[in-house]
DNA sequence: TCGCCTCGTCAAACCAGGTTTAAGCGCGAC
DNA sequence: GTCGCGCTTAAACCTGGTTTGACGAGGCGA
């Protein structure tokens, strides 16, 4: 069986050896992929979530909203995510979800999960071990909303990005496309539009990044990863208690 | 098997039907437990995590610094919770553990989720919604650090507190004991000590609360629901998906 | 092709929520 | 008794938010 047949073999396989018997389970619960053009959203707070996805291309985000309409911006989703993990506990989903541009998705069903749990303890291991590590991903986020200021804020966010993007794309260097708009920075990162602007001038003129359009360069690494305690939490994942089969 | 004789035991029948088999497990995989006095780290950021805790009595927190001192308290502990999970999928610890109190945990191996996994489906698929809905938590408690003021953080602190105090102590009314000093709520909720003094006195003004040494009682709990759009991630998880066993 | 509209970015003036620092007070521990 | 800790209060300060408006680029219809 073809490993390129489902976006959820691509994506587990990145962190154990699946063997056929694994493949065949994940191959049969994945649907047909689907396509949502840009800024989109395809499902809504308290909708009844009956998918997960993977996300085979294009960038998406979760939101959710305060009934004054103040935004928060939970998470931002790549090529490679799983996206829906945290409804599954929940029934209802929790947060809107909408593309940033026109993406690729790969539905497969939430029940499936009850196959995977009887079938396979060794992915079940994984599938808990990646939402808790997204888990402590969230505490990272909510120390840099705690405790940073606006600058460090953004040096964090340019850092978590380019860290999960160097997971699918070996090639990534110091420059990242970055398809949001200032706006959506905020509603991420708790600042409005307009302050983030001023910070990113700012950044630029300090020597921190560099921009050309939708581009930015990352000039000094190292210092941004010191100046707000960066840690790559996608890097190393412990699988070795997982069980066997 | 009497329920008596775990802390898991009791905190996992919270959720799901447990059979006897179920139990012995469970049971088998706990070590004595172990007490610790008040204001006192059970664990460092970077400690290799060998143990999860169920917590039989007393508050902690867990927490992490920024090297330069600033601290984001991530989470608050009570009684029934489960320990270290976040830390599972990573090898090292990435927040310190500290006592409020004299409190009391139970302590069983990491290593025994393996077991677990392999043994029960079912049990693996509670332990991956317990996760998930802490994620949710987390989502919650980031939505209110990005977009919320003083006085919605702290309606929505104290109201997700009685929420999950309510859980396992169903008399509770509308007072709760609060252990913890202004500074650790400013810790958690990203403020600082004297403007959590300054609301919580403003708030008392305002008829929101009433204070009495550790104890506060919330006096106008449906107004503060509406004003922070509090939601309540504890009192129903979806466990219609679960495996049989 | 022109002109119009929208959206994103940037600027400037003004404002407010939260911080910092410091001092006084009450209370429990030693 | 006094030492230390936590709470309260006050004043100066500042980061970051709000509001408004200008400018430029891209999309689209006439």
């Amino acid at each position: 069986m073809p490993d390129r047949a489902s976006c959820l073999i691509d994506k587990l396989s990145h962190y154990i050896h699946l063997d056929d018997s694994h493949k065949q389970h994940l191959a049969s619960i994945e649907k047909s992929e689907r396509s949502y053009p840009a800024s989109t959203e395809i499902h809504q707070v308290g909708d009844l979530t009956r998918d997960l996805y993977v996300v085979k291309s294009g960038w998406l985000f979760s939101y959710t909203d305060l009934p004054d309409g103040r935004r928060q911006i939970v998470k931002i989703h790549h090529p490679g995510d799983i996206l829906g993990f945290p409804d599954v506990a929940l029934r209802h989903s929790t947060t809107t979800l909408r593309t940033v541009e026109a993406v690729c998705l790969c539905p497969f069903p939430k029940t499936s999960l009850d196959v995977i749990f009887r079938e396979s303890p060794r992915l079940s291991a994984l599938i808990l071990s990646i939402a808790l590590r997204d888990q402590v991903v969230f505490i990272d986020v909510l120390r840099a909303m705690g405790r940073m200021n606006a600058q460090e804020r953004i040096g964090y966010m340019l850092l978590d990005l380019i860290a999960r993007l160097r997971i699918t794309n070996s090639k990534m260097t110091d420059t990242i496309r970055l398809p949001l708009t200032q706006g959506q920075i905020g509603d991420y990162l708790g600042l409005t539009n307009v302050y983030v602007s001023r910070t990113l001038l700012r950044m630029e003129e300090d020597g921190y990044i560099r921009r050309d359009g939708n581009h930015v360069q990352i000039l000094r690494e190292d210092e941004m990863i010191a100046a707000t305690d960066f840690h790559d939490r996608y890097a190393d994942m412990d699988v070795s208690w997982f069980p066997e089969h």
